[in-house]
DNA sequence: CATAATACGTTCTAACTAGAACTAAATGGA
DNA sequence: TCCATTTAGTTCTAGTTAGAACGTATTATG
């Protein structure tokens, strides 16, 4: 099965983001979202609302599914769609007080469960894996744009 | 947005995975499987078979996404459920012949356009980012076990 | 041996996912 | 200005996802 050398990385990676997802799920099934409606309260949080443009290259959402999440956060009456100003085809996505109050409760709490998870880890070793996982990053973007110039 | 320390490693664990998914899925999806599908197909080939049990804890997809996928699998023959002889609860998942076929073709195809992302890098560089890999995933793994003691 | 507890796979529901086709609005060029 | 192109968001489709409820088969216990 991992008879090329790289192999073994590729499973490390597949394997260590399933454990960030079963430990971090759970916890924000708990607080009543799911996890990229998490994602869409955590980035609207602290802000005057943006774009469904903007909130995609920030979440890495693509439009369609874009639509339906904000679809559930409005029935919720966590967010709310403002029609644009300047520009009749752009929503603007804000967070609703309710969605505030629950930004202000859940985010924390979030970081909180998270920082259990580096207790004892010193700052040069966090650094460490962050550059090794900026180097994997790295490879397969190079990769990736490789291809998209052939095509 | 990163104001704890662990934050920057977290940003980067979800990047590199997701630039990974971009880097697969379009080469899975020309060679007309999805993602999940060629998963089930790689797990099955050069073997005889095995259960949804055992598919499903090499995969860590669950048992009802499971069936589904091997029910789309066998809707284009590419694998066959046999019932278990020495267990009547149980169904043995195995590839046909045209499920062999493809897996002889699409398998090594993958592994090749996966070598084009590690050109370049040397087996020390490689073992330094799958030890840093190692450590993060330990460090999910304890901490969710540490949460399911006191549930 | 009979019954209770467990295990295997299926079904169902609600949600997420990408991609393609679509509508409406804005922009750019002739 | 008029028309073509592009852009923003929605809708639609097929597939994946987890979790819960279910039916059947096995295993453990009294």
């Amino acid at each position: 099965m991992s008879s090329k050398p790289f192999m073994p990385v590729l499973y490390e990676l597949v394997r260590t983001y399933q454990a960030f997802e079963a430990y971090c799920i759970p916890h924000i099934r708990e607080m009543g979202l799911t996890s990229p409606q998490f994602d869409i309260v955590a980035t609207l949080g602290n802000t005057e609302g943006m774009s469904f443009k903007e909130l995609g290259e920030k979440t890495l959402i693509t439009k369609g599914t874009l639509t339906g999440i904000v679809d559930r956060l409005e029935v919720k009456a966590l967010v709310r769609r403002v029609a644009s100003t300047c520009d009749g085809r752009s929503q603007t996505v804000q967070l609703t007080k309710a969605g505030e109050a629950l930004f202000a409760k859940v985010f924390p709490a979030h970081m909180q469960h998270l920082e259990h998870v580096f207790v004892g880890y010193s700052q040069k070793n966090l650094d460490k894996i962050e550059v090794a996982l900026q180097q994997l990053k790295a490879a397969f973007l190079e990769a990736n744009s490789g291809l998209e110039e052939t095509a």
